[in-house]
DNA sequence: GCCAACGTTGGC
DNA sequence: GCCAACGTTGGC
């Protein structure tokens, strides 16, 4: 059997509307997903996030828990401006330009989910139970999303908006 | 290198 | 606003 072809691989941010929603990136076209400051969810924009990979951007600390939409992986291994920036509230002085200490990925929009794909239909769907987002205490800020679990959101993303 | 204290995240 | 879970810090 041949090697099935691997699709685009599927990330998911997260967000807090309040701070930045779906809407602002859908305003503004792209933008760049600065201010990470986990060793985690670091290694994952510095070595993991391809270009042309897909991201569900994840409403977290609001009213309506969700995610909101996609985008697009537009530029990788960048080295996080606002680290180097004494204005910045991420300014962080041990990352220097000659030695970046965090990173950040740009990303474009692609589209909006509405109405959106809520947290409580996530967690009702069985397929759906492993995804990062979901387990007890899970902080990460940037997440992995497996290719099952990217279908099964679109699947449910499409659904919805035909309902 | 241990671990207690602290600050932050984020659902409820 | 509460509080459990987690990451980070710093004294030893």
């Amino acid at each position: 059997m041949p090697k099935p072809r691997a699709g685009r691989r599927h990330w998911l941010f997260k967000t807090e509307p309040d701070v930045y929603s779906i809407e602002d990136l859908a305003r503004e076209g792209s933008t760049l997903w600065d201010g990470v400051r986990n060793y985690q969810a670091r290694n994952l924009l510095r070595d993991d996030l391809q270009l042309g990979d897909g991201v569900f951007i994840y409403h977290s600390s609001c009213e309506r828990l969700g995610i909101a939409g996609l985008a697009t992986v537009t530029g990788v291994g960048i080295a996080d401006p606002s680290a180097f920036d004494p204005a910045s509230p991420y300014h962080d002085p041990k990352s220097r330009p000659a030695a970046p200490t965090w990173y950040c990925v740009e990303i474009a929009f692609e589209r909006r989910f509405t109405p959106l794909i809520a947290r409580d239909a996530i967690a009702a769907e069985p397929g759906l139970a492993a995804m990062v987002l979901l387990q007890r205490g899970s902080r990460l800020s940037i997440q992995p999303v497996g290719a099952d679990e990217a279908r099964r959101l679109l699947q449910m993303a499409q659904h919805e908006a035909e309902a």
